[in-house]
RNA sequence: GGCGACAUAGCCAAGUGGUAAGGCAGAGGACUGCAAAUCCUUUAUCCCCAGUUCGAAUCUGGGUGUCGCCUCCA
Protein backbone atom coordinates (compact mmCIF):
# COMPACT_ATOMS: atom_id res chain seq x y z
CA UNK A 1 0.00 0.00 0.00
CA UNK A 2 0.70 3.53 -0.61
CA UNK A 3 0.26 6.14 1.30
CA UNK A 4 0.93 9.65 1.00
CA UNK A 5 2.81 11.20 4.00
CA UNK A 6 2.34 15.06 4.58
CA UNK A 7 5.63 14.85 6.47
CA UNK A 8 7.67 13.86 3.27
CA UNK A 9 5.27 15.35 0.80
CA UNK A 10 5.10 12.09 -1.39
CA UNK A 11 3.79 8.51 -1.40
CA UNK A 12 5.24 5.89 0.53
CA UNK A 13 5.14 1.98 1.06
CA UNK A 14 3.02 1.40 4.43
CA UNK A 15 5.37 -0.13 6.98
CA UNK A 16 3.64 -0.20 10.05
CA UNK A 17 4.63 -0.52 13.38
CA UNK A 18 3.75 -4.13 13.60
CA UNK A 19 3.12 -6.63 10.77
CA UNK A 20 -0.78 -7.28 10.65
CA UNK A 21 -1.73 -4.20 13.00
CA UNK A 22 -2.42 -0.67 12.56
CA UNK A 23 -2.83 2.28 15.10
CA UNK A 24 -4.53 5.28 13.63
CA UNK A 25 -5.42 8.58 15.74
CA UNK A 26 -8.03 11.05 14.02
CA UNK A 27 -8.62 14.59 15.46
CA UNK A 28 -11.97 14.63 16.30
CA UNK A 29 -14.36 17.39 16.94
CA UNK A 30 -14.60 20.02 19.16
CA UNK A 31 -17.98 20.08 20.71
CA UNK A 32 -19.49 22.86 21.01
CA UNK A 33 -22.33 22.85 18.27
CA UNK A 34 -23.61 20.24 15.46
CA UNK A 35 -20.89 18.97 13.59
CA UNK A 36 -20.43 20.70 9.72
CA UNK A 37 -19.59 18.82 6.58
CA UNK A 38 -16.05 20.00 7.07
CA UNK A 39 -16.10 17.83 10.56
CA UNK A 40 -17.43 15.17 8.39
CA UNK A 41 -15.18 14.63 5.29
CA UNK A 42 -12.13 13.50 7.79
CA UNK A 43 -14.89 11.23 9.87
CA UNK A 44 -16.14 10.08 6.53
CA UNK A 45 -12.94 9.39 4.84
CA UNK A 46 -11.01 7.99 7.76
CA UNK A 47 -13.74 6.02 8.37
CA UNK A 48 -13.18 4.15 5.29
CA UNK A 49 -9.22 4.32 5.87
CA UNK A 50 -10.18 2.17 8.76
CA UNK A 51 -12.84 -0.49 6.52
CA UNK A 52 -10.51 -1.11 4.20
CA UNK A 53 -7.70 -1.83 6.89
CA UNK A 54 -10.17 -4.02 8.05
CA UNK A 55 -10.93 -5.48 4.83
CA UNK A 56 -7.47 -6.32 4.16
CA UNK A 57 -7.40 -8.31 7.37
CA UNK A 58 -5.50 -5.95 9.36
CA UNK A 59 -5.67 -5.43 13.46
CA UNK A 60 -6.82 -2.04 13.33
CA UNK A 61 -7.08 0.23 16.56
CA UNK A 62 -9.06 3.20 16.01
CA UNK A 63 -9.21 5.87 18.00
CA UNK A 64 -10.63 9.98 17.34
CA UNK A 65 -11.18 12.00 20.34
CA UNK A 66 -13.34 14.47 21.40
CA UNK A 67 -12.09 18.22 22.39
CA UNK A 68 -14.45 18.88 25.11
CA UNK A 69 -12.74 21.76 27.15
CA UNK A 70 -11.55 24.48 24.94
CA UNK A 71 -12.42 28.18 24.52
CA UNK A 72 -15.00 27.86 22.09
CA UNK A 73 -16.90 25.32 24.78
CA UNK A 74 -16.57 27.80 27.43
CA UNK A 75 -17.91 30.78 25.12
CA UNK A 76 -20.44 28.90 24.11
CA UNK A 77 -21.45 27.68 27.59
CA UNK A 78 -21.29 30.99 29.10
CA UNK A 79 -24.28 32.40 26.21
CA UNK A 80 -26.10 29.33 26.89
CA UNK A 81 -26.15 29.10 30.32
CA UNK A 82 -25.23 25.64 30.36
CA UNK A 83 -22.00 24.03 31.62
CA UNK A 84 -19.49 23.58 29.62
CA UNK A 85 -19.11 19.74 30.35
CA UNK A 86 -22.45 19.37 30.28
CA UNK A 87 -22.56 21.08 26.62
CA UNK A 88 -19.90 19.32 25.00
CA UNK A 89 -21.33 16.33 26.22
CA UNK A 90 -24.34 17.21 24.52
CA UNK A 91 -22.89 17.75 21.31
CA UNK A 92 -20.85 14.61 21.41
CA UNK A 93 -24.33 12.59 21.77
CA UNK A 94 -25.62 14.65 18.54
CA UNK A 95 -21.98 13.88 16.98
CA UNK A 96 -22.98 10.67 16.90
CA UNK A 97 -26.60 11.07 15.23
CA UNK A 98 -24.92 12.43 12.83
CA UNK A 99 -21.78 9.95 12.14
CA UNK A 100 -24.21 7.52 12.31
CA UNK A 101 -26.46 8.43 9.75
CA UNK A 102 -23.22 8.78 7.44
CA UNK A 103 -22.36 5.55 8.40
CA UNK A 104 -19.37 5.98 9.91
CA UNK A 105 -18.21 2.98 12.63
CA UNK A 106 -17.80 4.24 15.45
CA UNK A 107 -14.04 4.24 17.00
CA UNK A 108 -12.55 1.67 19.31
CA UNK A 109 -11.72 4.42 21.44
CA UNK A 110 -13.50 7.90 21.70
CA UNK A 111 -11.30 9.74 24.50
CA UNK A 112 -12.25 12.79 26.05
CA UNK A 113 -9.96 15.83 27.14
CA UNK A 114 -12.22 16.05 30.44
CA UNK A 115 -11.43 12.30 31.44
CA UNK A 116 -7.59 12.47 30.66
CA UNK A 117 -6.66 15.55 32.40
CA UNK A 118 -4.29 13.29 34.59
CA UNK A 119 -2.39 12.48 31.47
CA UNK A 120 -2.09 15.47 29.89
CA UNK A 121 -0.77 17.12 33.37
CA UNK A 122 2.02 14.83 33.50
CA UNK A 123 3.00 15.23 29.89
CA UNK A 124 3.43 18.87 30.61
CA UNK A 125 5.69 18.43 33.66
CA UNK A 126 7.75 16.38 31.67
CA UNK A 127 8.20 18.94 29.19
CA UNK A 128 8.67 21.82 31.60
CA UNK A 129 11.30 19.42 33.33
CA UNK A 130 13.08 18.20 30.30
CA UNK A 131 13.63 22.36 29.40
CA UNK A 132 10.93 21.65 26.81
CA UNK A 133 8.63 24.38 28.25
CA UNK A 134 8.40 26.82 31.04
CA UNK A 135 6.10 28.70 33.53
CA UNK A 136 4.76 31.97 33.42
CA UNK A 137 1.82 32.85 36.07
CA UNK A 138 0.11 29.77 35.83
CA UNK A 139 0.23 29.67 32.49
CA UNK A 140 2.69 26.42 30.56
CA UNK A 141 4.22 27.61 27.17
CA UNK A 142 6.00 25.54 25.03
CA UNK A 143 9.80 26.63 23.86
CA UNK A 144 9.84 26.00 19.85
CA UNK A 145 13.61 26.47 20.11
CA UNK A 146 14.56 23.91 22.21
CA UNK A 147 12.73 21.75 19.50
CA UNK A 148 15.00 21.01 16.75
CA UNK A 149 12.89 20.08 14.37
CA UNK A 150 10.09 22.69 14.44
CA UNK A 151 8.37 23.11 10.92
CA UNK A 152 9.72 19.74 9.26
CA UNK A 153 5.80 18.72 9.34
CA UNK A 154 4.28 21.79 7.78
CA UNK A 155 7.67 22.58 5.88
CA UNK A 156 8.43 26.21 7.06
CA UNK A 157 10.88 27.62 9.55
CA UNK A 158 11.00 29.46 12.33
CA UNK A 159 12.22 32.56 10.47
CA UNK A 160 9.63 32.55 8.34
CA UNK A 161 7.08 31.87 10.67
CA UNK A 162 8.03 35.29 12.60
CA UNK A 163 8.13 36.93 9.51
CA UNK A 164 4.46 36.32 8.95
CA UNK A 165 3.10 36.06 12.09
CA UNK A 166 -0.02 38.25 12.39
CA UNK A 167 -0.67 38.24 15.44
CA UNK A 168 0.05 40.35 18.79
CA UNK A 169 2.76 38.57 20.84
CA UNK A 170 2.24 37.87 24.03
CA UNK A 171 5.20 39.90 25.61
CA UNK A 172 5.58 37.02 28.12
CA UNK A 173 6.86 34.69 26.01
CA UNK A 174 10.46 33.49 25.45
CA UNK A 175 9.44 33.50 21.89
CA UNK A 176 6.37 34.51 19.32
CA UNK A 177 6.06 30.97 18.36
CA UNK A 178 5.79 29.78 21.76
CA UNK A 179 2.28 28.29 21.81
CA UNK A 180 0.21 27.19 25.05
CA UNK A 181 0.50 23.63 27.11
CA UNK A 182 -1.43 24.75 29.99
CA UNK A 183 -3.36 27.93 30.23
CA UNK A 184 -4.18 29.48 33.51
CA UNK A 185 -8.39 29.64 34.62
CA UNK A 186 -10.14 32.67 34.65
CA UNK A 187 -13.68 32.57 36.92
CA UNK A 188 -16.04 30.56 35.59
CA UNK A 189 -13.94 28.44 33.71
CA UNK A 190 -13.56 24.41 33.91
CA UNK A 191 -10.27 24.14 35.88
CA UNK A 192 -7.96 21.57 37.42
CA UNK A 193 -5.12 21.89 40.38
CA UNK A 194 -2.07 21.49 39.01
CA UNK A 195 1.99 22.16 40.11
CA UNK A 196 1.25 25.93 38.25
CA UNK A 197 -1.80 26.54 39.87
CA UNK A 198 -5.67 25.90 39.02
CA UNK A 199 -5.98 25.72 34.96
CA UNK A 200 -7.10 23.79 31.80
CA UNK A 201 -5.22 22.19 28.95
CA UNK A 202 -4.03 24.18 25.78
CA UNK A 203 -5.68 22.34 22.35
CA UNK A 204 -2.34 21.12 21.30
CA UNK A 205 -1.28 18.55 24.24
CA UNK A 206 -4.40 16.73 24.37
CA UNK A 207 -3.76 15.11 21.55
CA UNK A 208 -0.64 13.92 22.35
CA UNK A 209 -1.57 12.50 25.46
CA UNK A 210 -3.98 10.85 24.31
CA UNK A 211 -2.82 9.25 21.71
CA UNK A 212 0.59 8.34 23.56
CA UNK A 213 -1.78 6.57 26.13
CA UNK A 214 -3.75 4.50 23.82
CA UNK A 215 -1.64 3.77 20.74
CA UNK A 216 2.08 4.81 22.02
CA UNK A 217 5.45 6.27 20.79
CA UNK A 218 5.43 5.91 17.00
CA UNK A 219 2.26 4.64 15.89
CA UNK A 220 1.04 4.34 11.99
CA UNK A 221 -1.26 6.84 10.92
CA UNK A 222 -2.41 10.43 12.54
CA UNK A 223 -5.28 12.05 10.64
CA UNK A 224 -6.85 15.37 10.44
CA UNK A 225 -8.01 18.27 8.45
CA UNK A 226 -5.39 19.97 5.91
CA UNK A 227 -5.47 22.97 8.11
CA UNK A 228 -4.85 21.11 11.25
CA UNK A 229 -0.79 20.40 9.58
CA UNK A 230 -0.26 24.06 11.07
CA UNK A 231 -0.03 24.51 14.26
CA UNK A 232 -1.43 21.37 15.88
CA UNK A 233 0.33 18.84 14.28
CA UNK A 234 3.12 20.59 14.12
CA UNK A 235 2.37 21.51 17.98
CA UNK A 236 1.41 17.63 19.20
CA UNK A 237 4.73 15.96 17.01
CA UNK A 238 7.27 18.85 19.08
CA UNK A 239 5.22 18.07 22.03
CA UNK A 240 5.33 13.84 21.65
CA UNK A 241 8.74 13.37 20.54
CA UNK A 242 10.48 15.87 23.11
CA UNK A 243 8.96 13.97 25.64
CA UNK A 244 9.32 10.80 24.48
CA UNK A 245 12.35 10.72 22.81
CA UNK A 246 11.19 8.85 19.48
CA UNK A 247 8.99 9.22 16.25
CA UNK A 248 5.51 10.35 17.31
CA UNK A 249 4.38 8.95 13.78
CA UNK A 250 5.13 7.30 11.13
CA UNK A 251 2.81 8.68 8.06
CA UNK A 252 0.64 12.02 8.49
CA UNK A 253 -2.49 11.94 6.65
CA UNK A 254 -4.44 15.32 5.71
CA UNK A 255 -7.85 15.77 4.12
CA UNK A 256 -8.61 18.75 1.89
CA UNK A 257 -10.92 21.48 2.69
CA UNK A 258 -14.52 21.32 1.88
CA UNK A 259 -16.33 24.27 -0.05
CA UNK A 260 -19.98 25.70 -0.07
CA UNK A 261 -20.35 26.97 -3.59
CA UNK A 262 -17.13 27.49 -4.52
CA UNK A 263 -16.35 29.69 -0.58
CA UNK A 264 -14.42 28.54 1.96
CA UNK A 265 -16.47 27.37 4.80
CA UNK A 266 -15.11 28.48 8.19
CA UNK A 267 -16.20 29.42 11.73
CA UNK A 268 -15.28 33.46 11.32
CA UNK A 269 -16.58 33.48 7.76
CA UNK A 270 -20.10 31.87 9.10
CA UNK A 271 -20.90 29.65 5.79
CA UNK A 272 -20.66 26.56 7.48
CA UNK A 273 -23.14 23.73 6.92
CA UNK A 274 -24.56 21.79 9.03
CA UNK A 275 -24.66 17.82 8.53
CA UNK A 276 -27.83 18.34 9.74
CA UNK A 277 -29.02 20.96 7.73
CA UNK A 278 -27.65 18.90 4.61
CA UNK A 279 -29.23 15.87 5.44
CA UNK A 280 -33.12 17.70 5.62
CA UNK A 281 -32.44 18.15 1.63
CA UNK A 282 -30.47 14.73 0.60
CA UNK A 283 -30.24 11.28 2.43
CA UNK A 284 -26.78 10.39 4.16
CA UNK A 285 -25.92 7.68 1.49
CA UNK A 286 -25.36 10.63 -0.64
CA UNK A 287 -23.98 12.97 1.18
CA UNK A 288 -21.31 9.85 2.18
CA UNK A 289 -21.04 8.96 -1.93
CA UNK A 290 -20.56 12.64 -2.46
CA UNK A 291 -18.00 12.57 -0.03
CA UNK A 292 -16.34 9.56 -1.04
CA UNK A 293 -16.65 10.50 -4.73
CA UNK A 294 -13.19 12.90 -5.00
CA UNK A 295 -10.01 12.42 -3.69
CA UNK A 296 -9.89 12.72 -0.02
CA UNK A 297 -6.61 15.02 -0.51
CA UNK A 298 -8.56 17.30 -3.62
CA UNK A 299 -10.83 20.31 -2.87
CA UNK A 300 -14.56 19.08 -2.56
CA UNK A 301 -17.26 21.81 -3.42
CA UNK A 302 -20.79 21.47 -2.14
CA UNK A 303 -24.03 22.63 -4.10
CA UNK A 304 -27.10 21.55 -4.55
CA UNK A 305 -26.74 20.46 -8.22
CA UNK A 306 -23.50 18.53 -7.34
CA UNK A 307 -25.44 16.82 -4.98
CA UNK A 308 -28.10 15.75 -6.81
CA UNK A 309 -26.24 14.35 -9.32
CA UNK A 310 -23.96 12.48 -6.99
CA UNK A 311 -27.40 10.99 -6.03
CA UNK A 312 -28.42 9.60 -9.44
CA UNK A 313 -25.33 8.12 -9.73
CA UNK A 314 -25.55 5.94 -6.20
CA UNK A 315 -29.01 5.56 -7.75
CA UNK A 316 -27.69 3.22 -10.46
CA UNK A 317 -25.71 1.41 -8.47
CA UNK A 318 -28.82 0.87 -6.48
CA UNK A 319 -30.36 0.02 -9.07
CA UNK A 320 -28.09 -2.86 -10.28
CA UNK A 321 -27.98 -4.32 -6.83
CA UNK A 322 -31.76 -4.52 -7.03
CA UNK A 323 -31.97 -6.44 -9.89
CA UNK A 324 -29.17 -8.89 -8.54
CA UNK A 325 -31.42 -9.06 -5.96
CA UNK A 326 -34.34 -10.05 -8.17
CA UNK A 327 -32.32 -12.67 -10.53
CA UNK A 328 -30.84 -14.38 -6.98
CA UNK A 329 -34.59 -14.24 -5.74
CA UNK A 330 -35.07 -18.12 -6.50
CA UNK A 331 -33.04 -18.83 -3.17
CA UNK A 332 -29.18 -19.71 -3.29
CA UNK A 333 -27.68 -21.10 -6.34
CA UNK A 334 -25.76 -24.72 -6.27
CA UNK A 335 -22.61 -23.86 -4.97
CA UNK A 336 -21.48 -27.13 -6.67
CA UNK A 337 -22.02 -25.33 -10.05
CA UNK A 338 -18.50 -23.39 -11.21
CA UNK A 339 -19.82 -19.60 -12.07
CA UNK A 340 -19.99 -18.38 -15.63
CA UNK A 341 -16.96 -18.00 -16.69
CA UNK A 342 -16.99 -14.60 -18.27
CA UNK A 343 -18.47 -12.50 -15.46
CA UNK A 344 -16.67 -14.48 -13.22
CA UNK A 345 -13.14 -13.90 -15.07
CA UNK A 346 -14.74 -10.40 -14.88
CA UNK A 347 -15.61 -9.98 -11.38
CA UNK A 348 -11.86 -11.04 -10.22
CA UNK A 349 -10.53 -8.42 -12.39
CA UNK A 350 -12.68 -5.71 -10.78
CA UNK A 351 -11.58 -6.95 -7.71
CA UNK A 352 -7.86 -7.03 -8.04
CA UNK A 353 -8.70 -3.20 -9.75
CA UNK A 354 -10.49 -1.80 -6.45
CA UNK A 355 -7.87 -2.85 -4.06
CA UNK A 356 -5.42 -1.38 -6.38
CA UNK A 357 -7.12 1.58 -6.43
CA UNK A 358 -7.32 1.84 -2.70
CA UNK A 359 -3.87 0.67 -2.02
CA UNK A 360 -2.88 4.01 -4.00
CA UNK A 361 -3.19 6.22 -1.50
CA UNK A 362 -7.14 5.41 -0.85
CA UNK A 363 -8.22 6.51 -3.74
CA UNK A 364 -11.87 6.35 -3.55
CA UNK A 365 -12.84 8.44 -6.59
CA UNK A 366 -11.15 5.52 -8.75
CA UNK A 367 -13.20 2.89 -6.24
CA UNK A 368 -15.79 4.41 -7.03
CA UNK A 369 -15.41 4.03 -10.47
CA UNK A 370 -14.79 0.53 -10.49
CA UNK A 371 -18.21 -0.15 -8.13
CA UNK A 372 -19.54 1.13 -10.99
CA UNK A 373 -17.81 -1.08 -13.52
CA UNK A 374 -19.20 -3.93 -11.93
CA UNK A 375 -22.38 -1.96 -12.32
CA UNK A 376 -22.55 -2.59 -16.08
CA UNK A 377 -21.55 -5.87 -16.37
CA UNK A 378 -23.75 -7.41 -13.54
CA UNK A 379 -27.11 -5.18 -15.29
CA UNK A 380 -25.37 -5.93 -19.09
CA UNK A 381 -25.15 -10.20 -17.77
CA UNK A 382 -28.74 -9.92 -16.30
CA UNK A 383 -29.98 -8.98 -19.62
CA UNK A 384 -28.11 -12.18 -21.47
CA UNK A 385 -29.48 -16.05 -21.98
CA UNK A 386 -26.54 -17.32 -19.45
CA UNK A 387 -28.25 -15.06 -16.32
CA UNK A 388 -30.93 -17.74 -15.81
CA UNK A 389 -28.65 -20.95 -15.75
CA UNK A 390 -27.14 -22.54 -12.47
CA UNK A 391 -23.85 -21.13 -13.89
CA UNK A 392 -25.09 -17.54 -13.92
CA UNK A 393 -26.46 -17.58 -11.09
CA UNK A 394 -23.69 -18.56 -9.22
CA UNK A 395 -21.45 -16.15 -10.84
CA UNK A 396 -24.28 -13.47 -10.35
CA UNK A 397 -23.91 -14.52 -6.31
CA UNK A 398 -20.23 -13.83 -6.98
CA UNK A 399 -21.20 -10.26 -7.65
CA UNK A 400 -23.47 -9.55 -4.97
CA UNK A 401 -20.59 -10.74 -2.61
CA UNK A 402 -17.87 -8.54 -4.75
CA UNK A 403 -20.67 -5.89 -4.24
CA UNK A 404 -21.20 -6.08 -0.91
CA UNK A 405 -17.59 -6.20 -0.28
CA UNK A 406 -17.02 -3.22 -1.96
CA UNK A 407 -19.96 -2.01 -0.06
CA UNK A 408 -18.28 -2.57 2.74
CA UNK A 409 -15.15 -0.53 2.52
CA UNK A 410 -17.02 2.99 1.14
CA UNK A 411 -19.85 2.17 3.12
CA UNK A 412 -22.18 3.74 0.61
CA UNK A 413 -25.51 1.86 1.73
CA UNK A 414 -26.34 0.64 4.98
CA UNK A 415 -26.34 -2.68 6.10
CA UNK A 416 -28.54 -4.68 8.36
CA UNK A 417 -27.03 -6.63 11.59
CA UNK A 418 -27.65 -9.68 9.37
CA UNK A 419 -24.88 -8.76 6.79
CA UNK A 420 -27.66 -7.90 4.29
CA UNK A 421 -27.73 -4.28 2.10
CA UNK A 422 -31.26 -1.94 3.68
CA UNK A 423 -32.00 -0.80 -0.05
CA UNK A 424 -35.20 1.03 1.93
CA UNK A 425 -34.18 1.49 5.34
CA UNK A 426 -37.51 1.58 7.59
CA UNK A 427 -38.52 5.14 8.70
CA UNK A 428 -41.02 4.16 11.79
CA UNK A 429 -43.56 3.27 9.38
CA UNK A 430 -45.44 -0.30 9.25
CA UNK A 431 -43.55 -1.80 6.58
CA UNK A 432 -45.40 -4.60 5.70
CA UNK A 433 -48.80 -2.68 5.64
CA UNK A 434 -47.12 -0.60 3.04
CA UNK A 435 -45.86 -3.32 1.07
CA UNK A 436 -49.30 -4.85 1.22
CA UNK A 437 -51.13 -1.71 -0.08
CA UNK A 438 -48.97 -1.04 -2.83
CA UNK A 439 -48.95 -4.94 -3.77
CA UNK A 440 -52.66 -4.36 -3.75
CA UNK A 441 -52.64 -1.41 -6.16
CA UNK A 442 -50.11 -2.36 -8.64
CA UNK A 443 -52.73 -5.40 -9.16
CA UNK A 444 -56.02 -3.05 -10.04
CA UNK A 445 -53.63 -1.24 -12.30
CA UNK A 446 -52.48 -4.31 -13.47
CA UNK A 447 -56.14 -4.78 -14.51
CA UNK A 448 -56.20 -1.19 -16.34
CA UNK A 449 -53.99 -2.00 -18.38
CA UNK A 450 -55.07 -5.36 -19.97
CA UNK A 451 -58.20 -3.61 -20.93
CA UNK A 452 -55.65 -1.03 -22.05
CA UNK A 453 -57.01 1.39 -19.74
CA UNK A 454 -53.90 3.40 -20.41
CA UNK A 455 -54.99 6.64 -18.52
CA UNK A 456 -55.71 5.04 -15.32
CA UNK A 457 -52.77 3.10 -15.35
CA UNK A 458 -50.78 6.29 -15.76
CA UNK A 459 -52.76 8.15 -13.55
CA UNK A 460 -51.91 5.25 -10.30
CA UNK A 461 -48.54 5.16 -11.65
CA UNK A 462 -48.32 8.79 -11.37
CA UNK A 463 -49.87 9.31 -7.89
CA UNK A 464 -47.78 6.68 -6.34
CA UNK A 465 -44.86 8.57 -7.28
CA UNK A 466 -45.64 11.84 -5.90
CA UNK A 467 -46.23 9.65 -2.96
CA UNK A 468 -42.36 8.54 -3.19
CA UNK A 469 -42.96 4.90 -4.54
CA UNK A 470 -41.86 4.30 -8.44
CA UNK A 471 -43.31 1.52 -10.89
CA UNK A 472 -41.56 0.06 -13.16
CA UNK A 473 -42.93 -1.94 -15.67
CA UNK A 474 -40.74 -4.79 -16.81
CA UNK A 475 -41.47 -7.79 -19.14
CA UNK A 476 -41.04 -10.15 -15.75
CA UNK A 477 -43.85 -8.06 -13.92
CA UNK A 478 -44.21 -5.09 -12.34
CA UNK A 479 -41.53 -3.67 -9.72
CA UNK A 480 -41.72 -0.93 -7.10
CA UNK A 481 -39.37 1.05 -5.05
CA UNK A 482 -39.35 4.25 -2.74
CA UNK A 483 -37.66 6.30 -5.11
CA UNK A 484 -36.48 9.86 -4.93
C1' G B 1 5.15 39.77 3.00
C1' G B 2 6.49 34.17 3.77
C1' C B 3 4.97 29.11 2.36
C1' G B 4 2.05 25.78 -0.49
C1' A B 5 -1.79 23.47 -3.61
C1' C B 6 -4.56 23.17 -7.83
C1' A B 7 -5.94 24.19 -13.36
C1' U B 8 -8.63 17.44 -17.49
C1' A B 9 -15.37 17.48 -21.80
C1' G B 10 -21.64 21.44 -20.36
C1' C B 11 -20.95 19.86 -14.85
C1' C B 12 -18.34 16.48 -11.20
C1' A B 13 -13.95 13.55 -11.40
C1' A B 14 -9.71 9.50 -12.02
C1' G B 15 -5.21 9.38 -14.42
C1' U B 16 2.75 11.41 -12.56
C1' G B 17 6.14 9.32 -19.70
C1' G B 18 3.37 5.58 -24.36
C1' U B 19 -1.66 7.98 -27.85
C1' A B 20 -7.55 10.39 -21.95
C1' A B 21 -11.50 5.58 -15.94
C1' G B 22 -16.16 6.51 -14.05
C1' G B 23 -20.66 9.48 -12.80
C1' C B 24 -24.33 13.48 -14.05
C1' A B 25 -26.33 16.05 -18.23
C1' G B 26 -26.94 15.62 -23.89
C1' A B 27 -27.63 12.83 -28.74
C1' G B 28 -28.95 8.25 -31.46
C1' G B 29 -30.65 3.17 -31.08
C1' A B 30 -32.78 -1.53 -28.51
C1' C B 31 -36.69 -2.86 -25.10
C1' U B 32 -41.80 -0.67 -23.59
C1' G B 33 -48.90 0.84 -24.70
C1' C B 34 -46.36 5.05 -22.68
C1' A B 35 -42.96 5.94 -18.84
C1' A B 36 -39.16 4.04 -15.66
C1' A B 37 -35.14 0.78 -15.21
C1' U B 38 -31.47 -1.59 -18.16
C1' C B 39 -28.29 -2.44 -22.44
C1' C B 40 -25.60 -0.69 -27.03
C1' U B 41 -23.43 3.57 -29.68
C1' U B 42 -21.91 8.57 -29.20
C1' U B 43 -19.71 13.62 -26.85
C1' A B 44 -12.15 16.04 -24.62
C1' U B 45 -6.01 15.99 -26.84
C1' C B 46 -5.89 17.66 -20.89
C1' C B 47 -5.13 26.82 -18.92
C1' C B 48 -1.17 29.42 -22.24
C1' C B 49 4.03 29.66 -24.09
C1' A B 50 8.85 27.55 -24.41
C1' G B 51 11.86 23.29 -23.46
C1' U B 52 13.50 17.89 -22.24
C1' U B 53 12.17 13.19 -24.80
C1' C B 54 11.40 8.61 -30.12
C1' G B 55 7.03 9.88 -27.24
C1' A B 56 4.07 14.38 -22.00
C1' A B 57 -2.26 15.72 -19.37
C1' U B 58 1.85 13.52 -16.88
C1' C B 59 9.02 16.10 -16.37
C1' U B 60 11.59 21.37 -16.50
C1' G B 61 11.28 26.83 -16.96
C1' G B 62 8.16 31.09 -17.65
C1' G B 63 3.21 33.15 -17.71
C1' U B 64 -2.09 33.44 -16.45
C1' G B 65 -5.96 32.03 -13.21
C1' U B 66 -8.24 29.88 -8.82
C1' C B 67 -7.69 28.39 -3.87
C1' G B 68 -5.42 27.53 0.80
C1' C B 69 -2.00 27.92 5.21
C1' C B 70 0.82 31.57 8.17
C1' U B 71 -5.26 33.69 13.40
C1' C B 72 -10.27 29.86 15.91
C1' C B 73 -11.31 26.25 12.11
C1' A B 74 -11.69 19.45 9.57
Amino acid sequence: MLIYNTQTGGKEKLVTREPGKVAIYVCGPTTYNYIHLGNARPVVFFDTVRRYFKYKGYEVLYVQNFTDVDDKIINRAREEKEEPLALAARYIKEYFRDADALNVMRADIHPLVSEHIGEIVDLVRTLVDKGYAYAVDGDVYYDVRSFAGYGNLSGRSLEDMRAGARVDVDERKHYPMDFALWKAAKPGEPAWDTPWGKGRPGWHIECSAMSLKYLGANFDIHGGGFDLIFPHHENERAQSEAATGQPFVRYWMHNGFITIAQEKMSKSLGNFFLVREILDQFKPEVVRFYLLSAHYRSLLDFDDDKLAAAGKGLERLKNSLRLLDEALAGGDPDIAVAPEAWLSGRLDELRTQFEAAMDDDFNTALATGIMFDLARDVNSFLQGEKANSPAGLAALKKARTLFFDFNGVLGFLKTDGQGKILLAPPEGEDESLVEELVRMIIQIRQEARQNKDWAAADRIRDQLKELGIVLEDTSSGVRWKKGT
